[in-house]
DNA sequence: AATGAATGAGGTTTCATTCAT
DNA sequence: CATGAATGAAACCTCATTCAT
């Protein structure tokens, strides 16, 4: 999934609005307005409004295994490898806010099954790169063994996700990469192997 | 916040529009075909579509408060408490499967600041109710105190969120309720006192 | 297939439009204009486009219908019967000119299966009670019986319809009724079983 | 009026559209697509969408004209001469059906003044041709001489062009050399000199 | 000879809403 | 309490065409 330079500018025009209001939000006259030419314009780099949606999909798609590749070509692996993940993901946001209403937000795709199929196998990829990764640090014995991993999973990400659209709901209301770490913290406190045990 | 029949029936007709297809599936001449109406009957028990929007909002908190005043009137505090309206969320969602898609789908309503404060203040109140069991449950030596109120509340609130999330996307693949007794149990490890301490 | 007084409206106001400048002359905003009324209000009283589009084509086979039940009613038969049809078509025209242009013009309608069928239907019902007439006035022994019913429809309406072309290509420049009369003439000189026979 | 040969593939490419669609499906686009081109590449060849719709039109005359020089150049008059070319008009057809949903659909191209005047020219060019042949006919004694020309004309291609529509129609359900030349038989057969005068 | 990018006009349709009845 | 008819605004998209390259 090439993107030429245009389609970038859209996609990344796209992602503002549907930040700033939701997917209502979005339409071709004001996406077209935000970039300064014509909607017809538009219909050069895309076929229609719906390959720009999943194109806004497919880019947070892109950013995630960015972060995997990068990791996993550093040879990262278990629970350092899973920390890795989880801060990249709030710096991402911090960087650009506007990501933070958008990265989380499924339920405005559901409405088109091709968007929601989409969705689904985007975080079925990320669930299963993470829970590889969880799986290496219990074998690492750097977690506790007495949980499944994909409740595990939910474990970690729900906290994670719910912070990050607190913060985004709250109009960026509190230094997210600080309590961001304290999150990692508390979860490390709470995966980390019982001493006693 | 009182509702006349038409009103709840209205109410419940957009709330089932909104569960399939998004806020972008909520239009007024769905809604009053959903109802066996014309549109402009829907003016004469709303004034606007805002109001029904609102409504739908309202009708959540209702149900969250009912939650919480049958809790305080049977005088259950602390983690039985908090138990009790964790696993009232996940029966409350298989009973009305489309409340799924709705219940956590804050980022739909953010275009218009008059839902988001809607929004915003029913969260604070959850939150508020919680914490201050999360407090007593701490204080009965229930759940481990090296970890804030806040961000307990994020650890158990955002794995339940994004639970009933999968749940909804997946069409309802698991059963809920099975899990979610698994995830409080998960989350009862995770949060109680450590042993060894 | 009921018509409302405004929906027949619409259907004359159309059928105006399509017959100056083809269909591609019939857009909803000309045909809103038209008739004094906003676009959305058009679709108050017929759902779509095409369902405009269908029901000029019932409006034909509507007005082609009425004269076979007035033919039959009055109990005329054969060659008699087939005369009243094709001297009403001309009168038909004579009356309402736009229809001359819109009448034979299947071709514009060729693009979408859905008029086709319809089209073919009319057509094909038409075929079916000439052909009824024309079988009737060999047995009555009022013209040739050494040519195929379906044969002789098409030597008798082929030029009933080129004529009618003719006429609205012209923009009228003859006197229809007279040059139908004549037509009529010389097609039964055709039809006439031969003397010598 | 002479073509290039990319004008010529243009001008084909722009039949095919139109038969398949009518001229509603004719735009530049999809001749672009079809041919593999860029809708600016095609304004190299023709300075309009006017001008490749006209050159359609002309493509026709020139078929026609062709016949009728190698009919005169054959020597060939009178009925023997109009049976010539009605039966070229079908084996045209035959062997590019699309075609046989362009010939006659003058009504297409009605909208505009200019087309109809260059379509109304070709279609009395035609006339005078099969007129001029009639009459030779009718010296030669071949055919009745109780019948006007131009009236002989429409008895004679009213039927023929319906045919054709037909075939086009029913998506060449039949065989129309066959029938074709059926209808020329039972032809002759009308406008022969009546035996027994 | 052809392309990539763009445009102004206009296409069909849907939106929330109003008003007379 | 409800309807039928209508509306202005805006939705997505396509049209023929142009222009710099």
């Amino acid at each position: 999934m090439e993107f030429s330079k245009r389609q970038q500018e859209i996609v990344e025009s796209a992602l503002s609005l549907t930040s700033s209001g939701g997917l209502i939000n979005l339409t071709m006259k004001k996406l077209s307005l935000s970039l300064g030419i014509t909607e017809p314009a538009l219909y050069r780099h895309f076929s229609s409004k719906s390959e720009i949606i999943k194109s806004m999909i497919c880019f947070f798609e892109s950013l995630s295994e960015a972060v995997f590749s990068r990791i996993s070509a550093d040879g990262i692996r278990g629970l350092a490898a899973v920390e890795l993940f989880v801060k990249d993901r709030f710096s991402l946001v911090v960087n650009k806010p506007s990501l933070s209403k958008v990265m989380f937000s499924e339920d405005q795709f559901i409405d088109d099954p091709e968007y929601s199929s989409l969705l689904l196998g985007m975080m079925h990829r990320h669930k299963e790169h993470l829970c590889r990764m969880l799986r290496e640090s219990q074998e690492e014995g750097a977690i506790r063994t007495d949980i499944g991993l994909e409740m595990m999973f939910r474990l970690i990400f729900g906290p994670v996700r719910l912070l990050i659209k607190q913060w985004g709901m709250s109009q960026q209301a509190f230094d997210l990469l600080q309590v961001g770490d304290q999150l990692w913290e508390d979860l490390k406190k709470l995966l980390s192997v019982k001493e006693g045990a």
